[in-house]
RNA sequence: GGUCCCAUCGUCUAGCUUGGCCUAGGACGGUGCCCUCUCAAGGCACAAACACGGGUUCGAAUCCCGUUGGGACCA
């Protein structure tokens, strides 16, 4: 493969899905990895069902990921007059035909043939009709060889093979004078000089009609490589019930793009036992030969440990960054300059291990932000006890001399606690996490303190003390 | 209904082209243990698959045929 030029073509008409997202993945990683080209192609030529939203969708959702395009975006809507230049040469070579079949005849026609349990397949009415009246409404056909055999050499599949016999005269411009879908794809992909056709395998099956109409329009036959779908849980195609399949969700979920791009690209290709990948050393390994034919199933739980693995790694600075607007977002603090950029890095540090996605981290940070906490009812019973009274408040006074107040620092005053109370680590650190955190579940105690700084440590410390009776209640 | 595609642990996959190295490997998830101030992370271990049936062959997850099951497209 060299130089190629391949495309994402998506129709605009809903958001960025999952399935579509792996296919602009591949094409790019592809044009990456050969030193080509990737083109964007909206395919709006559905008036009815394209909406700008969704073109915007699109592009918000590769943006994201870092998938873009080398040449500016083409719309097939500014490109009618492609479609038709080529048309009229089909038509003036008779490679196509003017037919003014009804919708209700072929309908009535189609009835009648699934009645006889016959395949419903165009009769080809207008096709040597010497007399096509000229004033009524037309659709145009193209002119399909009836017989032999398109064998068509995918990429992925290998060699699929189809019978002409099968294939009708299907229409290429409807009544509106739109191109359909199977000739405006060939009239772009050839125009643009498109050498690896890459997409979904629903289009294997339209595959062979759009050879013909290369083939006819004297075009070269790009290479074809059709991916195999993505499913759901209960291995049907990815829809809305299986819950998010936008890929905006995932962004706002709190999933890192290239946590996405290593799920996804793992989904229906391996590059032996490896399972987490950079991109950029994506796109140095990533070929087509060890792309899966079979269908795959979208497994959220492993996407959650990708981006845990990808978060782990992360620098916590760039995580920060990442994490101020989601904090704003849960209302955890008002506006994105609140917090300092040294303390954020050491909250980062001490959640990084612990949370697989910004969201939850960002959850997480509220207990070190906000000046109220709530204190877990169970934990309260089990670990803020009488006993435990004179070690909290020893803590709370001996930790106010403390300075700087930091890990290293904190850690001595602690141990000295402690020794004083004849107490082991952790019959001290579980209470002090109750009462700093309200929970039972925390960084290391030190790296806490060290968070919640002086001042929330030892209020908090003492709003405890304060909670625990003198004594055991009878 | 017709055409086409697909088939290894629950899931993602290695192995299949060039049969023996497969007692089928890795990963997620699950379970257990270790580490440990808790939770994570990390380490170790365990359970878990060649859809089925025929061939071909000394030998098949790997090649061939069929069945079954899933999916897509055309309507």
């Amino acid at each position: 493969m060299h130089a190629p030029r391949l495309r994402f073509a998506p129709s605009p008409t809903g958001y960025l899905h999952i399935g579509g997202v792996r296919t602009a993945l591949f094409n790019w990683l592809l044009a990456r990895r050969f030193g080509g080209t990737f083109i964007l192609r909206i395919e709006d030529t559905d008036k009815s069902r394209s909406t700008d939203e969704s073109i915007q969708a699109i592009l918000k959702g590769l943006t994201w990921l870092g998938i873009t395009p080398d040449e500016s975006p083409y719309r097939q809507t500014e490109r009618l007059d492609a479609y038709r230049e080529q048309v009229d040469r089909l038509l003036a070579e008779d490679k196509a035909y003017r037919c003014v079949c009804t919708p209700e005849e072929l309908d009535e026609k189609r009835k009648i043939a699934l009645e006889k349990k016959e395949t419903p397949k165009y009769d080809g009415r207008c096709r040597d009709r010497p007399d096509v009246p000229e004033a009524q409404p037309f659709t145009v056909r193209f002119r399909s060889p009836t017989d032999g055999d398109t064998v068509v050499k995918d990429l992925i599949k290998g060699e699929v093979t189809f019978n002409n016999s099968v294939l009708d005269d299907l229409v290429i411009v409807r009544q509106d004078g739109l191109p359909t879908y199977n000739f405006s794809v060939v009239v772009d992909d050839a125009l643009m000089g498109i050498t690896h056709v890459l997409r979904g395998d629903d289009h294997l099956n339209n595959t062979p009609r759009q050879i013909h109409i290369y083939k006819a329009l004297g075009f070269p036959l790009p290479e074809f490589g059709h991916l195999p779908m993505i499913l759901g849980q209960d291995k049907s195609r990815l829809s809305k019930r299986h819950g998010a399949t936008s890929i905006t969700a995932y962004e706002d979920m709190g999933y890192l793009p290239e946590a996405m791009i290593n799920y996804l690209v793992r989904l229906g290709w391996s590059h032996g036992d490896q399972e987490i990948f950079l991109v950029q050393e994506l796109t140095e390994v990533f070929a087509l030969d060890h792309a899966m034919k079979s269908a795959a199933v979208f497994d959220p739980d492993k996407l959650s440990w990708v981006n845990s693995q990808h978060l782990q790694a992360a620098d916590p600075d760039r995580i920060a960054k990442l994490l101020r607007p989601l904090l704003v977002r849960e209302g955890i603090i008002a506006d994105e300059t609140s917090l300092n950029g040294a303390w954020m890095r050491k909250l980062v540090v001490a959640l990084q291990t612990r949370w697989r996605t910004l969201v939850e981290m960002a959850h997480a940070a509220a207990v070190y932000i906000r000046t109220e906490i709530e204190i877990d009812e169970q934990a309260k019973v089990k670990f803020l006890k009488p006993a435990i009274k004179p070690a909290l408040e020893s803590l709370a006074i001996t930790l106010q001399t403390v300075s700087p107040f930091t890990h290293d620092k904190i850690e001595p005053v602690f141990q000295q606690v402690l020794e004083k109370h004849e107490l082991k680590m952790g019959k001290l650190a579980q209470p002090v996490r109750v009462a700093l955190t309200g929970g039972t579940a925390s960084p290391g105690i030190y790296d806490v303190m060290e968070l919640l700084g002086q001042e929330k440590t030892c209020e908090r410390l003492t709003k405890a003390v304060g909670l625990i009776p003198s004594s055991e209640p009878a």
